[in-house]
DNA sequence: GCCATGCCAAATGTGCACATTTCTTAATTA
DNA sequence: TAATTAAGAAATGTGCACATTTGGCATGGC
């Protein structure tokens, strides 16, 4: 009925940080594919059965989780997925708008013409996706515009900051849906760029703010729609096949 | 010889979750403070002998520090004490920059009375601390100020990061040593709190930056100056009494 | 004299056996 | 019948016993 250890059943000190990896990137992009229901209990031994590992390599991932607060860790009662309130999510949001205005001032002074080739064949992208109603697309490149211009700085610790941002607003998408339609309008991210050509600092950050306010206004609670699936069997269903009961 | 072991030998799943933190707190605290110097080995076993905890616990507070970048883990290795390049020092600077930037364009849409007032009190402060020649009090309220820049957003988001590049930056003044007077002139925190006062955002936003290129110019290397202890027995001498040899 | 190789001690990594806590369910009582 | 409580089950937390890996050191060869 259980799991069939890997090898032997005496300590096994095998070192194999790949497969913690593994565990780790399922999770999390169970998470940010919006698979795992805010509030749904993320138990250590239902997923150890599921992933073919011991608890502590479960155990020990849910904690890392925890600490980049993509999970809610209670001491004795386990991992939850959080459920972020409509604050917290206006939080992130803002936090995005207040660093762009300061990467856009810091970038005004570095624009040349290679990034603003760069960005306007990225709005192309972004356009093309729209045209084909490609949601998942538009997503996608929307969020990879901002991360283009944090990474015309060149600073590790700002991207990581921006890449915290959006993955955080990423999972708060299930939950509070920002309509149905695209989340950025090309149009706005094409402004930002058109102030960038133009040296304009005072008019890309105002641009860059309207645009964040525009998309903050969308936000709305979706009162507990569709729980998605509970099983945790059917959340990771695809990954890890590893091996079967034989 | 050993450390004896709080109650009986047999698996004790008591749970403490208060000494995870003091142990936590403890390193963390050396890291700040600098008595950790760059490149030292921090392996399991002394921490657990000094601490008089068991290796698992001190095991786990090391990969939490390690997750929080505030450590250099090595697979198999163990974790170091990480030894930042001047380019690492002038990211976290350029970052903290950027940051208040965005931080000062959404603070003069929110500027009043109340929070010139408390500024105006924080620099007193630091002029106190500066005319007393007290160097640690003014480090430590040259810091205090930017935080009271970004606490005044009320974003937990910002705060948090601030707090991060904050702490990251203390650590390697103990590399690079800023020079010996005071880290930030009160001055040019005085000339930050009179262009919000105006409500000008182009001038806070220039004095700022000028600040933080003032500070960043005075960066150096100290090729290697004393090593600082070595031995962890003296590094956390008055820490965790906790219970000696009986 | 210097570099290569093998061996041994020390440190790290991991599964497991518990203790402890929390959750669930059934039984008892007002 | 509803609320309370007690007991069992399940889940979390932790120390320990290993396996594995790394680092240092002595020995031997060139």
């Amino acid at each position: 009925m259980a799991t069939q250890r890997r090898r032997n059943g005496k300590g096994n000190g095998k070192a194999n940080p790949a497969e913690d990896e593994a565990v780790y990137q399922a999770i999390l992009h169970a998470l940010l594919e919006g698979k795992l229901k805010a509030g749904v209990k993320l138990a250590e031994p239902p997923l150890a059965e599921i992933f073919g590992v011991s608890r502590e390599r479960i155990r020990k991932v849910l904690h890392r989780l925890g600490a980049e607060r993509r999970l809610e860790m209670i001491p004795n009662r386990g991992a939850r997925v959080p459920r972020p309130t409509l604050d917290d999510v206006r939080s992130v949001y803002e936090a995005h708008r207040v660093l762009e205005a300061g990467v856009l001032t810091q970038l005004v002074r570095h624009v040349d013409d290679a990034l603003i080739e760069k960005l306007t064949a990225h709005l192309a992208e972004e356009r093309a996706a729209a045209t084909r109603a490609d949601r998942a697309a538009s997503v996608r490149l929307s969020g990879a515009f901002h991360v283009h211009l944090v990474e015309a700085l060149g600073n590790a610790e700002l991207s990581r900051f921006l890449a915290d941002l959006l993955s955080r607003s990423s999972v708060m998408v299930s939950v509070y849906e920002p309509a149905t339609d695209s989340i950025c309008a090309v149009d706005e991210h094409g402004a930002i760029v058109e102030a960038l050509r133009a040296r304009d600092v005072a008019r890309a950050i105002a641009v860059s703010r309207e645009h964040f306010l525009h998309v903050e206004s969308r936000l709305h609670l979706d009162d507990e729609t569709a729980p998605a699936s509970e099983d945790l069997t059917v959340v990771f269903a695809a990954v890890k096949p590893k091996r079967r009961k034989r």
